[in-house]
DNA sequence: GTGAAAGCGCTAACAC
DNA sequence: GTGTTAGCGCTTTCAC
């Protein structure tokens, strides 16, 4: 501990500022001096202070990453494909859990501001302009929406096309027969589940079919309220005859919602989710979902920062990923 | 941008030393001055910059966290654990995945250092020593393992009680009749995989059965290791007739290479797994399993770190929590 | 209780 | 190419 530049330099006889630019890897050195200060600094044990270089230089060569919940494997998924990218273009990640909470978010951007993070991955809690982003971009801090854009707001997105994913699963459904379709969807507040609502309808209205709000469900978006929100409609009188679930903790809701009420899938009733997972092909029959590219999605998030980073000056992107159906037996079929 | 504490002590019409104090909170000021300041602070937009004051203060509320994948549900769910508790205590999470590539993982320890984190959580991926892990301790950096031991570490380390973990699991399968009980694990170089082969090398003893190598198969630590051990496992003429795996994402790939070869469970084949998930309860039968409380451990290692980093001198602590033996269906029985 | 001044360890001009 | 010299924005003595 404490070993400085200075110190290197010493013991390199050179001094500090050709020590700093060896060590720092920048400007011009002689091989010989490179040489003989790299030595030293070995000999020594000479660790760099990224503290110190990023007050001197305004570059911390860190980003953050504020996601709604790091359990939840959707976003696992994608903090993984984030790190990758990041760590090899020589960021370290800073991560936080907003909980979907906006003042929590909130928080948590002023915190990592504090922290002069050079740039900021967020899966925004709600769709809306909110100030502790807009803020954010009007001080020039890289920002790179997850999953969810804001409206109004012109920075890089990275996401998945949700209302085409949605509308497909829907109308593999109606294209089964069924009429009575239900939805179990988390809040409309977060942008992505709007979309998906959104495709839910249109699919529907496609068909000529009414939308009927009995056959809706939109609570948190917890395991317990996909559970919640699916005993609710399979309760009714005329119950669906089919579940469209709008996330994957809902998904696992659902399913146990099923179990509990004694209904099979997908005779009583079929079910199709919205991202797939470890287990969708484990369990039986095996659930139909809206596959989306997570680590993909992650990765590509990434990479836009590290654009940003560099100084890409082009307009916002906005990059919509395929999500992929996979058709599995929870509808009825078999897979192809 | 570049709103320093200077601006806020000449808009207060206090001298720089007393906004500091006002601002960073700490040493004495006046109320009055404390009221002048923070209006001036919160009228010009006033943002510390934590990055200054790290370097002053050699103290940067940040601490390190380096798992083996943050994919994995188990490292997710301890992230999520350990963030709750470091949040709460104002620290920050710097994250990165060692891909249990000891290499990486000095590698990150030593990005980590360089940033000056206060502190660090590391699940090691060799459980001896190694100097990225040695130095770090004799530099004085408060370390908690987590999950795995390090022999000869005299640091924290918050885990689980693996051996007596697997050797629950083991003798269930013994009294339940088995006698071919196969191990599906990953390397014995992570400690927590070499205690559970323990646990089931106990079990078997204890019963008085020899410990026959034909059914132990060791390998990577991915889903598709898993899959291919227990394939190899399987496809032998004397098959075991029940399978322990030793995490949860070999569960997964035994789970499929189970189906692939047309065996059913329990009938043909028991099944336990080691850490319980969320579909454990979904597949039919639902897996019998080793739950570990997952959350809790990285909380209690948060608790830990906290502890260290305002400089308790006790000794290190080992924390062993206790695993549960779930029972359900994956064994021939019945949930009690 | 408050202020002046000296750093923390590095980068960044600018002169040589 | 290399050295000198200012800072970066804050904390931290130490007088007052």
């Amino acid at each position: 501990m404490g070993l400085t530049v200075k110190d290197v330099a010493q013991a390199a006889g050179v001094s500090q500022a050709t020590a700093a630019r060896a060590l720092g890897e920048y400007g011009y050195v002689s091989p010989g001096a490179r040489r003989a200060i790299e030595d030293a600094a070995r000999r020594l044990g000479y660790r760099r202070h990224a503290v110190a270089r990023a007050l001197a230089s305004n570059v911390t060569h860190t980003a953050g990453l504020i996601v709604g919940d790091i359990e939840n494997p959707f976003f696992a998924a994608a903090a993984r494909g984030l790190a990758d990218v990041l760590e090899e273009a020589g960021y370290t990640i800073l991560l936080a859990n907003s909980d979907e909470d906006l003042e929590r978010e909130a928080r948590l951007v002023e915190a990592f501001r504090a922290r002069r993070v050079d740039g900021l991955v967020v899966a925004p809690s709600v769709g809306t302009l909110t100030p502790h982003l807009t803020d954010l971009v009007a001080a020039g801090v890289p920002l790179v929406l997850f999953d969810r854009p804001v409206r109004g707001l012109k920075v890089d997105v990275v996401m998945v096309d949700n209302k085409q994913g949605a509308r497909t699963a829907v109308e593999h459904l109606l294209a089964l027969g069924h009429r009575r379709i239900g939805l179990v969807s988390d809040s409309p507040e977060i942008s992505t589940s709007a979309e998906r609502i959104e495709g839910y309808r249109a699919a529907l209205r496609a068909a000529g079919l009414a939308v009927d709000d009995r056959f809706i469900s939109v609570t948190g978006s917890t395991r317990a309220d996909g559970y919640r929100g699916a005993q609710a409609l399979l309760q009714q009188r005329r119950r669906p005859s089919a579940i469209f679930t709008a996330n994957n903790m809902m998904s696992v809701g659902t399913l146990l919602a099923l179990r509990d009420l004694g209904l099979r899938i997908p005779e009583d009733v079929a079910l199709v989710g919205f991202d797939d997972l470890d287990w969708t092909t484990l369990i039986e029959p095996a659930l139909t979902v809206v596959r989306q590219p997570v680590q993909e999605l992650g990765r590509r998030a990434g990479e836009r920062l590290v654009a940003r980073l560099r100084g890409d000056p082009t307009a916002p992107k906005r990059i919509r990923l395929p999500t992929e159906f996979v058709v599995r037996g929870s509808c009825g079929e078999e897979s192809p």
